[in-house]
DNA sequence: TGACGCCGCTCCCGCAAAGCT
DNA sequence: CAGCTTTGCGGGAGCGGCGTC
């Protein structure tokens, strides 16, 4: 920087002004400041600023990996909104699961000295690490925690889960579907549990024969493991006549599973699946789903983040944002057959 | 800092000691000085190290967003590989296409004071980009660019694309097939024109018949387009018994469009992929394809970065690593139905 | 507009005490 | 015991900007 400032004729700060505050020089050196900066290739050094101003201008986002749709969606939005504000991005995956994987992967963004923190990882323990951690920056989470309480510094936005879940449900419901099962998600994981706690209610509430199915996991692999070890009971009279699975992949690994025992899908079974994977259109019949606005969520996130910055206080709901998932209708639910008949 | 030191009764400078070298302390002061720093819940600033240093601790990943399979596998290995050495990992997504964004990103990141550069964006143009900006920071690109040219700054590591389309289309061919299409993918992407590339290398020492059904891009949406426009000439007795997808979501695509237009696969027409995404398994029929062992490939850049960090000469190859695909055979191909007869 | 101090840390050097020949 | 190295620790400068006077 003093390179410029003695190229340019003038001291440092004044090249620090133009950088910073260009209306406080006068145009002449201004230019003049300018040109010895493009000549000499100056670069500021983020460090230095970051030391001297105390902030990195680098926000960091915990995530539990790519492996998964709704997180590394998200992620890309929050990365992309975060960019458009002039922040860097800092990525911090969680290698394993547990608390204190949370908490060393939380301590590890914070001593990097980020701005921010943005929660990307819809688990329950992830959420109450952050909630007990107390954290000294700003802290948005992005989820739809029914714990969810906004403090000073950490914050929520999400996608109404229970909302997506009652879109799907009262789908089947609609189509005449009386005996509904669910094929739930990682309990582990908020969205999963908000989906299954909300089936439930619509059951109750309409009346319905509800049916819970666990998966080990999210992928196809336990899709295919549930529809394998559930065919026999799905083939019978009392069996469902509708599954709704957790989510798309899900929903893939049953329809495979069920093609394999002869089970046609959708007469003989509606499935419906959440999260609008990009496979899931081409499937085999295509499959209906529910649909999150994940590049919304990153955006909403990014916002209150800034919010929470600007020292405003909680908007007085316990979210900052909730977001609405949307149902897509495609190939994978009929009519049930009792109304066909 | 200084109120540790006070607090232990030492200076300032044991206390940076005790931190980077303990060993150059006697253990009473050491655990004397690090009680201190348990007690006040010291941490270290990032941003005071890193000017002190000139080292961030910082490593950037360039890459083109997480809507690609690969590139976002890639990515998740890298930041996993990164952090387990102990860097932070920034990421920034090229927005858009382009070398002017792929130059601003780059920019971006080496102002940001990172120690050395990973690119996840296996874009002809962006490694075009690196080439010419002769960066002053290390930089690893994973990609198969056939221009590879190691330099003082930059390497290569890749996943052999031409072993992968030769291991898909002579899987073919040893079906019996002689007249093979391949869907190619975005030229754009150096994967595709390798793949593409091979394909043709390959029908011609073979003596088949090569068809090109290039795609608009690498969506399930852009092979089901293209399904739909050549179900006609797949159809007929002089359309092609084979086709190598440039990647699983178009030969999903494909695989749609064909049992909408009641072309069986593996029938009528073998249909093989690349990648192997979660849901080709799942698929129905299942369908063959190529595996690309990113998360090694991750690890491959990483090491490569630090071998330039420490100022190794290149390898001597242009790739400091090439890694083998493998092929995944499922149920998506079958002999040819001329060999059947 | 310019001069000065400071952000928090690391590195270079210097000094003292202890151990060696 | 002189003269040396080794070990353990402290003082001060400076990294490259920003803010106040």
């Amino acid at each position: 920087m003093s390179d410029v400032a003695a190229r340019a004729g003038v001291s440092h700060q004044t090249v620090s002004r133009v950088l910073n505050n260009p209306d406080q020089v006068r145009l002449d050196t201004r230019e003049r400041v300018q040109q010895a900066i493009d000549e000499l290739g100056y670069r500021r050094n983020g460090a230095a600023r970051a030391l001297a101003t105390a902030r990195s201008r680098t926000i960091g986002i915990l995530t539990i990996g790519n492996a998964h749709f709704g997180p590394s969606s998200t992620v890309n939005s929050v990365e992309s909104a975060a960019r458009s504000r002039g922040y860097f991005v800092s990525v911090s995956s969680l290698e394993s699961s547990g608390e204190s994987a949370a908490h060393r992967a939380l301590a590890q963004l914070v001593d990097q000295g980020v701005d921010g923190i943005i929660v990307v990882a819809p688990l329950m323990d992830v959420a109450q690490v952050v909630e007990r951690a107390a954290p000294s920056v700003p802290v948005v989470v992005a989820a739809a925690n029914p714990n969810a309480e906004p403090t000073k510094m950490v914050r929520y936005v999400c996608v109404d889960q229970r909302a997506g879940a009652r879109l799907a449900v009262e789908y089947l419901i609609r189509l005449g579907h009386r005996k509904i099962a669910h094929v739930s998600g990682l309990d582990s994981w908020i969205d999963a549990s908000e989906r299954l706690a909300e089936f439930r209610n619509v059951a109750n509430e309409n009346d319905i024969e509800a049916l819970e199915f666990p998966a080990d996991g999210w992928a196809a692999a336990d899709g295919y493991a549930v529809g394998l070890q559930r065919a026999e009971q799905i083939r019978s009279e009392q069996g469902p006549t509708a599954i709704f699975a957790a989510n798309d992949y899900i929903a893939q690994g049953l329809l495979r599973a069920f093609w394999e025992c002869g089970i046609r899908v959708p007469q003989d079974i509606s499935v419906i699946g959440f999260d609008d994977v990009e496979s899931s259109e081409y499937f085999i019949p295509s499959i209906s789903t529910v649909r999150q606005p994940f590049d919304l969520l990153g955006q909403a996130a990014m916002e209150a983040l800034t919010s929470v910055q600007l020292g405003d206080a909680p908007t007085g709901g316990r979210f900052e944002a909730v977001l609405e998932p949307e149902l897509i209708v495609r190939g994978s639910c009929a009519p049930a057959p009792s109304t066909q008949s």
